[in-house]
DNA sequence: TTGAAAGCGCTAACAT
DNA sequence: ATGTTAGCGCTTTCAA
């Protein structure tokens, strides 16, 4: 089909080591060189990286494996790491496995049969037990945004923990001391991280645990949604609500409007992620806005570290953790002593 | 490293072409079936797909270059591909590149060299140029959303001219007989038809072209900020706006916000894609929403008929239109004819 | 610096 | 149905 390394050498009269050598970054004589370069233009000539992968056991290519891509924490983080490693010659090849432990498995079966050379996951399954066996090929995983217990490979997460810690103390700057929270699935690290933040935060600042209501969705929109009405169903009316993902802040604003509770008139709110969302609200929503740029360069960085020193004496993991910053909005409303 | 299929023959005493015929779907005694499988279990055994591509110059990756991931319209049809081709074995290797020419031609060389069997396109460069050396290689590419004059290859689209056509006439249904659109640029097939779509309704309607205002944004936030605010300051300010593209949309609310104006008192809007946005708008956003889903299948659809037609004589291109659907929110008000 | 040759793991043609 | 063998396009010793 298309032209090989062997019609270079034939065409230049030079022999095949020379050429592999050109395209390696060998030493090639000048006057070579320009023969050689002349061929591949003359031929059309493109490397065929599937050869070079058979022979190096080196595909140039990682493997992503995540929950959602319609996830917008996952899809900006993808698309900022793929810019950072195409132009380190890797391809990324992204399974959206749905949420669901049985896809992610044979996702990553699936990348391991084309020999990836590392994995990035943003884990679905708490456990771990997809990874084992990539694991086994020694080939680097690093995971964004949530830990494996016993899992022991490089992480990269933001600091859940502060991030709604914050978010609390923002709501108890303007006279929240009602506040009710919508937290992500406890197998989910982060969503731990997040929960901890809050009850952490009430504690520190007083807040009686009576006036703490939290309500667990699932990551989704009609989660965030369900969870909203639950803990507006409760008998102490929080004044105050934070959500501790997107989708379920979307949700939930779009089943707040449907009940016709005004923000911040009627509600306060703190939304995560997704500024351009946040700032196309009326009022424009106050959020936690996660650095998903960040997130990526570590990660990224991490990765190639990584594939680099294969072979080398393996480092110990290393864990990464990225502050969240928050994004004011209209959303929060200063509200007096007494409406407590 | 890991095992080969050498090693399963040296463990079960069989020959190579048994492996590989087993793994290919051939026919292999029930008795030896059962002593592969054994091997295959105690070695870990996995077939070796770079070998496998090198062999039989089929890698099962399709290529897949789009303008932005973070592009809500590319990222669901990305996603529902990808959900289609794991199906058929098939990986999906994904370029970002940043809506620029020259990063989607490199793109297209990138998988060019890692011999992707096939290519999906959202093209940015209108004149094809980027796609000339792929299609020498006699592989199929199929575009989506757009179609370029002068490139013979299979294309999807949403029946753009219609889509627009429907949303004037639903605005005139509602008394409203002086309308500002939002295009995107000219260069892009489907921001053509969107316009022409417009236009066309217009005439048809009997509303006069001095009451049609049309601004050219970038297909960004920022550039849909800018044309609404452009269409406000005319003389004439309509009292619907036509917004046509996802991310136009977003920035032409998040400016109405800004500069005070209410949906719908003050000015009727129809948005453009991701019903999740419209819905959590207050009031809820009438749209245009784009079949993402059955773009998706029948770009597929159409990929794999090609790949497995491979070497057949080659069909003509096929251009296949796909309808969209209005979702009606609250954003367009009923005006009575005085207010003319 | 360059050439010759072996071999990465697989498939497929041919022989049995 | 199964074994033997050549070779896909490349990298990488080893010699020259």
């Amino acid at each position: 089909m298309s032209a090989t390394m062997k019609d270079i050498a034939n065409e230049t009269g030079l022999g095949l080591a020379t050429i592999s050598s050109y395209f390696n970054g060998g030493n090639v004589r000048p006057g070579n060189r320009e023969k050689i370069e002349a061929a591949i233009e003359k031929l059309h000539y493109e490397i065929n990286e599937t050869a070079r992968g058979l022979k190096t056991d080196r595909t140039r290519t990682i493997g992503v494996v995540i929950p959602e891509l319609q996830n917008m924490f996952a899809a900006k983080v993808i698309c900022h790491m793929e810019d950072i490693l195409l132009k380190h010659g890797y391809a990324m090849i992204v399974c959206d496995c749905r949420t669901d432990r049985k896809r992610e498995r044979e996702a990553v079966e699936f990348l391991k049969k084309r020999r990836v050379d590392a994995l990035f996951n943003i884990p679905v399954d708490n456990e771990g037990g997809h990874l084992k066996s990539f694991l086994k090929t020694g080939r680097p995983v690093v995971l964004i945004d949530r830990e494996i217990k016993g899992i022991a490979c490089d992480t990269v997460c933001t600091d859940n923990f502060r991030a709604i810690a914050d978010a609390v103390r923002l709501m108890a700057a303007n006279g929240h001391r009602r506040l009710g929270m919508i937290t992500g699935p406890q197998e989910i690290s982060a969503a731990r991280e997040r929960l901890r933040g809050f009850r952490s935060a009430c504690e520190e600042l007083g807040i009686a645990e009576a006036d703490c209501v939290t309500a667990c969705g699932d990551d989704t929109m009609e989660g965030g949604a369900r969870a909203a009405e639950e803990i507006l169903a409760g008998e102490k009316h929080p004044t105050g609500m934070i959500i501790s993902n997107y989708s379920m802040t979307v949700g939930a604003i779009i089943r707040l409007n449907e009940m016709g509770i005004s923000i911040p008139e009627d509600l306060s709110v703190i939304g995560f992620d997704n500024i351009n969302f946040a700032k196309a609200m009326n009022p424009v929503l106050t959020i936690v806005d996660q650095p998903e740029t960040l997130i990526a360069e570590a990660a990224a960085e991490l990765l190639l570290k990584r594939i680099e020193a294969a072979g080398d004496e393996a480092e110990g993991a290393r864990h990464v953790v990225i502050p969240a910053r928050m994004v004011e909005g209209r959303s929060v409303r200063k509200i007096r002593g007494e409406e407590k």
